[in-house]
RNA sequence: GCCUGGAUGGUGGAAUGGUAGACACGCUAGCCUUAGGAGCUAGUACUUGAAAAAGUGUGAAGGUUCGAGUCCUUUUCCAGGCACCA
C-alpha cells in the first residue's frame, strides 16, 4: 500500500475551505423542526492587528460544540458579526490616516478570512457589522424605545472624561482611574450627557443572575459592581440652624463613637457655611481638589478642612465638628459620613491627621455594644433599638454603587442619537419611520476635538421639527459601542429583516442563547448592559426572554511565548496565519484545545505544537492499516466504542483538552493492532470531525463516503459480544489501606472468593494470614482493602 | 483591605473519595539514515538499589475516613478582579 503518505495540510485545507464557503455548509435553517441550539461567541472589534492565536481559543471551542451538536441532530445557530462601531475602529482609522468606513471593510474582510482559514463553521449569510445602516437603524430604534419608556434621559452631572480620546466614557470603561482604551488618566467634567436608567433594574439584575449557569466569579463581579449595601440614613442637626446634614452608614451601632462629620467637596452642605473667611478658605481647598476625578484622588493622605459648622449627634446631643474632605465621595450615599475613628480605618486615618479623638463603642469580637445605654447588648438588637430611638431622625435605606449607564459620546464613529431639538417643541424623538439617522459623510475631519464631530456637518444638523415642521437641529452625539453590542445577539436570528428588529416567531424560537463564550473582561460591562437591554425589550414584548445568556463560559487568555500578554509592544504576537502555515489549521485547533482546561490561561509554545501535528500525521497514515476485507474484530469495536463514549462525555463536560488525549490514546491502541476496520475508521473520522474538520473531510472523501462529513450524525455504539477478556478484571489490592498490586479475577466476583484467591497468591500469602484479618472493605469490581489488627 | 480562582514530575497537564502523574512536550539510549530540527523502539516523579524491590511523594500543618490530590479546619504563596462605596 501507499507507504510514504505525506499529509499536505496546505493543499487539503485550501481545497475544502473554498468548497465549504461556496456551499455555505454551516447555514442554519431558521424554520427547521429539529431542536434548536444557539451558540455564540462574543463578536470581535475588527481592529487592525488581525487575528492571533488567542482569538481562536474561544472560537475553536464553540466551533467544536456547534459541530458536535449539529451531528447530534440539533439545528445549530453559530453566527459571527463584527463590533465595528466605536473607539477601537475609529482610533485605528485615525492612526492609519484612513476613514473608518474603509477600515471597517478591510479589517472585517481580514478577520473573516482568518476564521475561514481556521475552519470555524459559521453561517456567513447572517454576518453583519454594527456600523451597517441596516443594523444601527435598530440600535437607534432601541434608543427610542428606551426614550419613550423614560429610560433614556439627559442630565448634567460630573462624568468621566478621557483627555486623549476626547470623549466622555462610562464608569464601566474606567479601569482603576484610567481609560480602558488608551490608558490616559480620566478627568471629571460636569457636562450634559445621555444616560440609560439601568439602576431601575437593579433588583431584577441581582435576582435573575442567581439561576444562570455562569462562572461564579462573573456573578460575583456583577454583584460587587452593583454593590448593594443596606444601611441607615441619619439626620445630624446643625447647631444654631434649622438645617440638617444627612449621612449614610451601614454601622449604625457605632453612632455613639461619632467624633466628627465629613462631607464631600462637591456637597451642597457647603452652602450652610456662613462665615466669609471660612468660605474663602474652603473655596481654595475645593479648587485644589476638584479637577481630579474621585477615582484619582490620593488614597493615602486624607486631606480636609474644618468648616466651622457644628453638628449635633441625634443619639446623645453631643456637639461634633463638621469637616470637608476629599475622601468622601459625592456620588455614593449622601456625600456625607459620620466619622467613627474607632471602627473605620478611613475615619481613623483622617482623625489621626486632624487630631480628632476616638471613642470605642462596640466590641466586634464579642458581638456586643460596650458603651452607654446599650452596654452589653448584642449588635443586632442594638441596631434596631438605635434606629427606633432615633425615630424621625433615621431611616433604613439601601445604597448601590451602580450608576446609570452613560451612553453618549463626543465621537464620530457611532450611531447618531435620534433626537431633535426644536425651539418650540423642545426635545423631540425622531419618528421611527425616519430611521436610520445616517452618519454624515461630508465631514472632512472626523477626529475627536472634544465637541461632537457631527455638529460640524450642516447637512446633518439642520432638520425640520417632526412636530411643528419649523427648523430644528439634531443631537450631534453618538451612542457608545456598548449600546451596539448590547443587543446584537438577537439580530443574528433574522439579520436581513427590514421591517422589524426580528420576526417575532423566530425570536421566540431561537432565544435565549444556549451557550455564550467570551472573555471575562466583559463581566461588568457588556454582560451587564446586555442583560439590562434584554429586560427592557422583554417588557416591551419584543423578546419573550428575561435573560439573554443561559450558559456562559470564559476562555482563558493565551499569552505570548514569553508569558506576557500578546501585544505589538512586546513583539510576542503569534498570528493565526503563522501557526496555520507551519502545522496546519487542524493542528492549531487541536493544540489550542490540548493546552489545558479552556477557562485557564496559558502561554503559547510553538515547540509543543509538534505533538498534535504528529498526531495528525499518524491519523493520515491510518490509511495504511485500513482493513477493507475483514469484519470488525471485537477489540477494534470496543476501542471505537470507548472513544465515542469518552469524546461525547468530555465535550459535554467541556473538557476539550481531555478529548485530544483520548484521541491520542485511541490512536496508540489502534497502531498496536496494526489494523483498523472500515467501520471503526469511519466512526473515528466522524468523532474527529469537530476537532479537525479538514483532515476529517479529506479522509471521509478518500474512503468513498458522501460529502460532507460535517453533515453526518454522531456515530452510535454497536453492542459487542462479551468475550473471554471481558470476563476478567484487574482488581487493586490494598493492605491496611495501602496499594500492594492487583490480581486478575472474574468480573462481579464476591468478597470471600477473592480472599481465597489472595491467600493462595504467592505475592500476598506471606502478608495475609487469615486469622489476623480484622476487617475487609470490599467494593465489587473496584477495590478490596484488608485491614489487620496491628495497625 | 475585600472577592474569585489556583498550587500535582524538567514543562503543559490527567485523575465519579479507591492503582497519582493518563495524554503530550522535553530529555536519555538505541535503530534507521549521506544527513536530521524526519521517522521508529525503549526508558523517564524522587530517594536507596546492579536488579528485584522498598521507602517517600500532589504548597505547609492538622482533621474526617478502611482509604484523601479530591472532603473539613488553619496557613503560606501565586494569578486575576474590585476598592477611600461609609
Amino acid at each position: 500500500m501507499k507507504d510514504n503518505l505525506e499529509y499536505n495540510h496546505k493543499k487539503i485545507e485550501n481545497k475544502w475551505k473554498e468548497i465549504w464557503y461556496k456551499d455555505n455548509l454551516y447555514s442554519t435553517d431558521s424554520n427547521s423542526l429539529k431542536p434548536k441550539f444557539y451558540i455564540l461567541d462574543m463578536f470581535p472589534y475588527p481592529s487592525g492587528v488581525g487575528l492571533h492565536v488567542g482569538h481562536l481559543k474561544g472560537y475553536t471551542a464553540t466551533d467544536i460544540v456547534a459541530r458536535y451538536m449539529r451531528m447530534k441532530d440539533f439545528e445549530v445557530l453559530h453566527p459571527m458579526g463584527w463590533d465595528s462601531f466605536g473607539l477601537p475602529t475609529e482610533n485605528f482609522a485615525i492612526k492609519t490616516n484612513k476613514n473608518p468606513f474603509d477600515v471597517t471593510k478591510e479589517n472585517t474582510r481580514a478577520f473573516k478570512q482568518e476564521l475561514i482559514n481556521a475552519g470555524i463553521g459559521i453561517d456567513w449569510n447572517r454576518e453583519f457589522d454594527t456600523s451597517d445602516e441596516s443594523y444601527y437603524k435598530w440600535t437607534q430604534w432601541i434608543f427610542l424605545k428606551l426614550y419613550n419608556k423614560g429610560l433614556a434621559y439627559k442630565k448634567k452631572s460630573p462624568v468621566n472624561w478621557c483627555p486623549s480620546c476626547l470623549t466622555v466614557i462610562s464608569n464601566e470603561q474606567v479601569i482603576q482611574g484610567l481609560c480602558e482604551r488608551c490608558g490616559s488618566k480620566v478627568e471629571l467634567k460636569n457636562i450634559e450627557q445621555w444616560f440609560f436608567k439601568i439602576t431601575k433594574y437593579i433588583d431584577n439584575l441581582m435576582n435573575d443572575i442567581k439561576s444562570l449557569d455562569w462562572p461564579k466569579s462573573t456573578k460575583v463581579s456583577q454583584d460587587n459592581w452593583i454593590g448593594k449595601s443596606e444601611g441607615v440614613r441619619v439626620k445630624f442637626r446643625i447647631k444654631d440652624s434649622k438645617e440638617y446634614i444627612d449621612i449614610f452608614t451601614t454601622k449604625i451601632e457605632t453612632i455613639y463613637g461619632t467624633t466628627f462629620i465629613a462631607i464631600a467637596p462637591e456637597s451642597k452642605y457647603i452652602e450652610l457655611i456662613k462665615d466669609k473667611e471660612k468660605i474663602k478658605e474652603i473655596e481654595e481647598y475645593i479648587k485644589n481638589v476638584s479637577p481630579q476625578s474621585e477615582i484619582t484622588r490620593k488614597k493615602d493622605v486624607k486631606t480636609g478642612l474644618k468648616t466651622g459648622l457644628i453638628a449635633i449627634n441625634p443619639i446623645n446631643g453631643q456637639e461634633i465638628p463638621v469637616y470637608i474632605s476629599d475622601y468622601i465621595l459625592m456620588e455614593y450615599g449622601t456625600g456625607a459620613v459620620m466619622g467613627v475613628p474607632a471602627h473605620d480605618n478611613r475615619d481613623k486615618a483622617f482623625a489621626k491627621l486632624h487630631g480628632i479623638k476616638s471613642i470605642e463603642v462596640v466590641n466586634y469580637k464579642k458581638g456586643i455594644i460596650n458603651h452607654g445605654k446599650y452596654n452589653g447588648i448584642s449588635i443586632d438588637i442594638a441596631k434596631n433599638k438605635i434606629i427606633s430611638d432615633l425615630s424621625s431622625m433615621a431611616e433604613k435605606t439601601i445604597e448601590y454603587k451602580l450608576r446609570d449607564w452613560l451612553v453618549s459620546r463626543e465621537r464620530y464613529w457611532g450611531a447618531p442619537i435620534p433626537i431633535i431639538y426644536c425651539k418650540e417643541c423642545g426635545e423631540v424623538p425622531v419618528p421611527e419611520t425616519d430611521l436610520p439617522i445616517l452618519i454624515p459623510r461630508d465631514i472632512k475631519d472626523y477626529r475627536p476635538k472634544g465637541t461632537p464631530p457631527l455638529a460640524s456637518s450642516k447637512s446633518f444638523m439642520e432638520v425640520e421639527c417632526p412636530i411643528c415642521h419649523e427648523p430644528a437641529t439634531r443631537e450631534p452625539k453618538t451612542l457608545d459601542t456598548f449600546v451596539d453590542s448590547s443587543w446584537y445577539y438577537l439580530r443574528f436570528i433574522d439579520p436581513k429583516n427590514n421591517r422589524s428588529i426580528g420576526n417575532n416567531t423566530l425570536l421566540r424560537k431561537w432565544l435565549p442563547i444556549d451557550f455564550y463564550m467570551g472573555g471575562d473582561e466583559h463581566a461588568t460591562g457588556h454582560l451587564l448592559y446586555s442583560r439590562f437591554i434584554t429586560k427592557v425589550l422583554n417588557e416591551e414584548g419584543i423578546v419573550s426572554i428575561n435573560e439573554p445568556f443561559l450558559k456562559l463560559r470564559h476562555q482563558g487568555k493565551l499569552f505570548g511565548p514569553d508569558g506576557r500578554k500578546m501585544s505589538k509592544r512586546w513583539g510576542n504576537v503569534v498570528s493565526a496565519e503563522f501557526a496555520e502555515k507551519t502545522y496546519g489549521a487542524d493542528s492549531l485547533r487541536m493544540y489550542e484545545m490540548f493546552m489545558g482546561p479552556l477557562s485557564q490561561s496559558n502561554s503559547w509554545d510553538t515547540r509543543s505544537m509538534i505533538g498534535v501535528r504528529r498526531f495528525i500525521d499518524r491519523v493520515w497514515k491510518l490509511q495504511n492499516i485500513l482493513d477493507k476485507n475483514t469484519l470488525n474484530k471485537n477489540i477494534d469495536t470496543k476501542n471505537i466504542n470507548n472513544l465515542i463514549k469518552s469524546i461525547s462525555l468530555n465535550i459535554e463536560s467541556e473538557k476539550y483538552n481531555v478529548c485530544v488525549s483520548e484521541f491520542m490514546k485511541y490512536l496508540n491502541e489502534v497502531e498496536k493492532l496494526d489494523t483498523i476496520s472500515k467501520d471503526s475508521f469511519r466512526k473515528f473520522i466522524l468523532v474527529l470531525a469537530p476537532f479537525a474538520p479538514f483532515i476529517a473531510e479529506e479522509l471521509w472523501n478518500i474512503i468513498g463516503e458522501k460529502y460532507s462529513v460535517h453533515k453526518q450524525s454522531w456515530p452510535t455504539i454497536i453492542k459487542v459480544k462479551e468475550d473471554k477478556n471481558d470476563m476478567y478484571i484487574n482488581l487493586p489490592i490494598q493492605i491496611n489501606g495501602k496499594y500492594r498490586g492487583n490480581i486478575k479475577v472474574l468480573k462481579d466476583q464476591e468478597e470471600n472468593e477473592i480472599i481465597k484467591i489472595l491467600l493462595k497468591d504467592t505475592r500476598f500469602q506471606d502478608k495475609i494470614k487469615e486469622k489476623d484479618i480484622r476487617k475487609v472493605i470490599f467494593k465489587k469490581n473496584i477495590i478490596i482493602n484488608i485491614i489487620f489488627d496491628d495497625i
